[in-house]
DNA sequence: ACTATTAATAACGTTACGGTCCGTAAATAA
DNA sequence: TTATTTACGGACCGTAACGTTATTAATAGT
């Protein structure tokens, strides 16, 4: 798109104001779930005005993924074996989604114009990258000759992440800890391991 | 719970009016998505009172699940070898989902109140229902020897059946009909398939 | 037929929230 | 220092939906 150049003249947007609107944003997540967070309640608990909430993200939607992807981990790039490097990246994930947080962020997920320009940025920000390193995981294991590269990459990939969200969002099982473990495992099915001895 | 004894005086619920208003809400749902489902919608389109819904339901998250529960196919329990019936079974499930019913189901599963008891009715008769099916498949798999009984076999239940919400949730890949197909070979090599031949 | 009981409907007040206007504050340019 | 530009937040209005109250209709017992 067209880069503004950005202006020299007036006064400056406020940093300040827009960190405590995120702040904000954030406690009312983590306190009260998605369904409170609006625009008045932030402004409320922050003290920023609405207009100037309203001049940095479009609605209460965008404002709760933005305050959600604040202070993310980003899945560090695991090297070495195939299972153990896909073991840490899926304990980690686990570990992160398995907060309130984790629950607010499938429900943002679900909520909000799944075609806007913030939740794309969300997907691939929160949940897609996880599967992205995955990927990266998988390629460079094939490309040493550990395992046999998948045809159904895709298939594959959702089989090993998307549990994760499913039990999130659905809460027939609680996440956790061993699922990490347990999915690394199952993962070796899927990618026809050549097991290096038993 | 305490079952009221079902009194014999007075007039009688209409079973008409919670028709038409279950017809409404769908309607609704179909053409307007979720978010615009609200009871007066409902009441203005069905010509139902809004005090007739709120006897019926305690809010419009909970008449949307309910008019999402109406007219929804049971699994067929197939039977037969293992992967056939699971490959049925997966395929109906993904073009089940692959409708605008599907989108506004994870809506409804992602909004209200998780732990009323609509939603968990809503996720039985939804979501799991589907996986409990699987899991009849594979324990009458292992009993006929067909295929070794999965240790984890939860693990690998989500395995199979999660990525087709994940995919409705997330949107990163096309609910496709060889979804249902995939996943059903891929669901062989978690169940260590002792394959006839090849 | 008459009365008691319960549901359905229309109408209402209330609230909560979205979104904007406007006077003020803060910054740069002249 | 003064003018200009931009952002800030208090205050405001409109709307949409909630949830309830009062009235009317329907049904079951006597």
């Amino acid at each position: 798109m067209s880069q503004d150049p950005p202006r020299k003249r007036g006064r400056p947007p406020s940093r300040a104001a827009r960190r405590k609107a995120l702040q904000a944003a954030h406690e009312i997540l983590m306190q009260d779930g998605f369904g409170r967070l609006t625009v008045e309640a932030v402004a409320a608990r922050s003290g920023v005005g609405k207009p100037t909430i309203y001049r940095n993200w479009a609605n209460a939607s965008e404002l709760a993924m933005a305050a959600l992807m604040e202070a993310l981990p980003e899945p560090g790039d695991p090297e070495g074996r195939l299972e153990p490097a896909l073991k840490r990246l899926l304990t980690d994930l686990v570990q992160a989604f398995a907060t309130t947080r984790g629950r607010q962020i499938a429900l943002a997920l679900a909520a909000g114009d799944p075609d806007s320009e913030m939740a794309r940025a969300f997907r691939n920000r929160v949940v897609l990258s996880s599967r992205e390193a995955g990927r990266g995981l998988i390629d460079a294991a094939a490309a040493r000759g550990e395992i046999a590269p998948p045809g159904d990459a895709e298939v594959v990939l959702d089989m090993i992440f998307a549990p994760i969200v499913y039990r999130l969002l659905i809460g027939h099982r609680p996440l956790d800890p061993g699922l990490g473990e347990a999915l690394a495992a199952r993962a070796m099915d899927l990618l026809h391991l050549r097991r290096p001895a038993g």
